[in-house]
RNA sequence: CGGGGAGUAGCGCAGCCUGGUAGCGCAUCUGCUUUGGGAGCAGAGGGUCGCAAGUUCGAAUCUUGUCUCCCCGACCA
């Protein structure tokens, strides 16, 4: 045997977590292999083990959207700009990061292309759909018969943003966008609490991210929306994610784009709109939900393999017999099923080192890998990793029960990656910060991966002037959570009676 | 958009101050050896030094402009 002399880095990702959590970040999305830089300025490639991701996790999502009796449509990349411009205060939080058509054609100037034919009206490309599906509303909706009308779509939108980081925040993401009009307050209240819990069900039971549930703050709320409900993720820095928004948009838009339609007592009315979207932003909290020093770790549920075998060769002779026992175990688990679909089980064939292939699959998260080597088919056996337990090393079971018992291991791993999370996101909140003393002193400290700051759980006034005070602090209040106590105490900010909850936290 | 840092081979970097025509490690390819685990030895291929202009006999190196990326901030449904 030949013992490396180079040892081996005790971990995959390199900085670790510790270390230098950025630049983590930045080597386990390359080392998984989900997304790169584009060359095109703030703009990414999502790569086949990223997009993969992306496609279970689109299934699953649009699967709960028709079952809640939505239908996909497919509206313009291109909204002209008197369109975008009905709605005040969407403007207002938009016109900073806007991408804008001007020209239709180039031409060659002293030997460079130039745009030419300047258009009579801009466009914008589309950040966010409202405007655009709403004229369409606008034209669709004549009666309370038409209503409700329940859309969604899935699509690339575009929001210059100063700073872009890889999957959070990109100049181009992809993501959906559902849109409703209904033909009461209550009605497109209920329809935006509604999709606010399925996306809750979703990050939980999928991605097995856990999330606080609440409502926006006036001030950080959609442009346009009466009410924004947003799921708030933790990361392993402790900073806040967003990880979903629905708004209930009462009729400001329907007032803009004129969506009236005919009520049953025979009166001109306007709709009442909602809006709620994910993104490929989602995929960034993956990695700072459940990536560690070795690389990424997929929940079950969206990997795109459940299980690698990787094939052991020692020499020419093994080979065959090496390869048909994988072929025939990949086909085994293939017919098992989990979570109502069949095993995604794959042989890897290429043809580098069996340790280069392991450590591959380990970066990219795959939840089980299969070492396959000549005893294993001597002795009918697999040898197995577990992704989210590499410390406790190979285990090694008969095949036959390793198949059999494969869902439930899987099931098992989904849960012990949503429970690790949750665990973590529990132990880094603070419910006990009584006043602005002990919050500053709180959040004095920076945000990393084994220490500083998480979520605050604090009384709080509403009053936005306190919220100025955070902004040296650079805290933002996340949300007003759902579940209230309801209890009678004093702002942890201001020191005034206060009985509402919130959650303080630094943010991506 | 403000402050800081950086663009040299796929990745990570040295060379720049003191201009002379590009180097190291990993990766890749080939051969031999090894084989229950990120192997060893030998050899090879790969770069108009982010882009553009200027200074110069000569620019990775000096000057100016420009683009991009990273970090901190501002901004961020």
């Amino acid at each position: 045997m030949n013992a490396p002399k180079n040892a081996a880095p005790k971990t995959a990702i390199s900085p670790t977590r510790a270390e230098n959590y950025a630049e983590w970040y930045q080597q386990i999305v390359r080392g998984a292999d989900m997304a790169e830089l584009s060359g095109v300025r703030g703009c990414m490639i999502i790569k086949p083990n990223g997009y993969g991701i992306w496609e279970l996790m689109q299934r699953d999502l649009d699967r709960r959207f028709k079952e809640t009796g939505h239908e996909n449509c497919y509206f313009p990349l291109f909204i002209p700009l008197s369109y975008f411009q009905k709605e005040a205060d969407h403007v207002e939080g938009f016109a900073k990061e806007m991408a804008v058509v001007t020209h239709h054609r180039l031409k060659a100037k002293d030997g460079v292309l130039v745009p030419d034919g300047e258009l009579e009206e801009p466009l914008i490309v589309r950040p966010t759909s409202e405007t655009v599906i709403g004229v369409a509303m606008a034209k669709w909706i004549k009666s309370y018969r038409d209503l409700p009308c329940l859309v969604n779509q899935w699509a690339n939108v575009v929001r210059w943003e100063m700073r872009p980081r890889l999957l959070l925040r990109t100049a181009e993401f992809l993501w959906q966008e559902g849109h409703t009009a209904h033909e009461t307050m209550e009605d497109a209240m209920a329809e935006a609490k509604r999709m606010h819990e399925i996306y809750r069900q979703f990050v939980e039971e999928v991605m097995a991210i856990p999330v606080v549930m609440g409502e926006k703050p006036a001030h950080e709320r959609f442009p346009g929306a009466v009410n924004s409900f947003s799921i708030e993720a933790m990361m392993l820095d402790g900073r806040a994610l967003q990880a979903g928004t629905s708004h209930y948009l009462g009729q400001n838009f329907s007032k803009a784009l004129n969506i009236q339609f005919q009520s049953r007592e025979g009166n001109l009315e306007n709709v009442h709109t909602t809006s709620w979207g994910v993104s490929t932003r989602l995929l960034g909290a993956l990695v700072m939900t459940h990536g560690d020093d070795n690389g990424l770790r997929v929940p079950p549920r969206i990997a795109p393999w459940h299980v690698v075998i990787v094939p052991v060769l020692r020499n020419d002779s093994d080979k065959d017999a090496v390869l048909a026992y994988c072929e025939s175990l990949r086909n085994e688990l293939n017919a098992q099923i989990f979570a109502g679909a069949p095993v995604r089980a794959k042989v890897d064939m290429r043809e580098i080192s069996g340790p280069d292939k392991k450590w591959d699959w380990v970066k990219k998260g795959a939840p089980l890998i299969l070492e396959i080597g000549p005893r294993d088919v001597e002795g009918g056996k697999v040898c197995i990793m577990r992704r989210n337990a590499l410390e406790k090393g190979k285990s090694f079971a008969l095949r036959a029960e390793f198949v059999s018992g494969v869902a439930d291991e899987l099931a098992s791993i989904q849960k012990d990656m949503f429970d690790q999370a949750l665990a973590f996101q529990k132990a880094r909140t603070v419910a006990d910060i009584k006043d602005r003393k002990a919050f500053d002193a709180y959040f004095a400290a920076e945000n990393a991966f084994e220490s500083g700051p998480g979520f605050v759980r604090a009384k709080w006034s509403g009053d936005p002037k306190s919220v100025e005070t955070l902004e040296a602090l650079g805290v933002t209040v996340r949300c007003i959570p759902l579940d209230q106590d309801g209890k009678e105490g004093t702002c942890v900010l201001t020191g005034a009676p206060a009985t509402m909850d919130a959650i303080f936290a630094r943010a991506y």
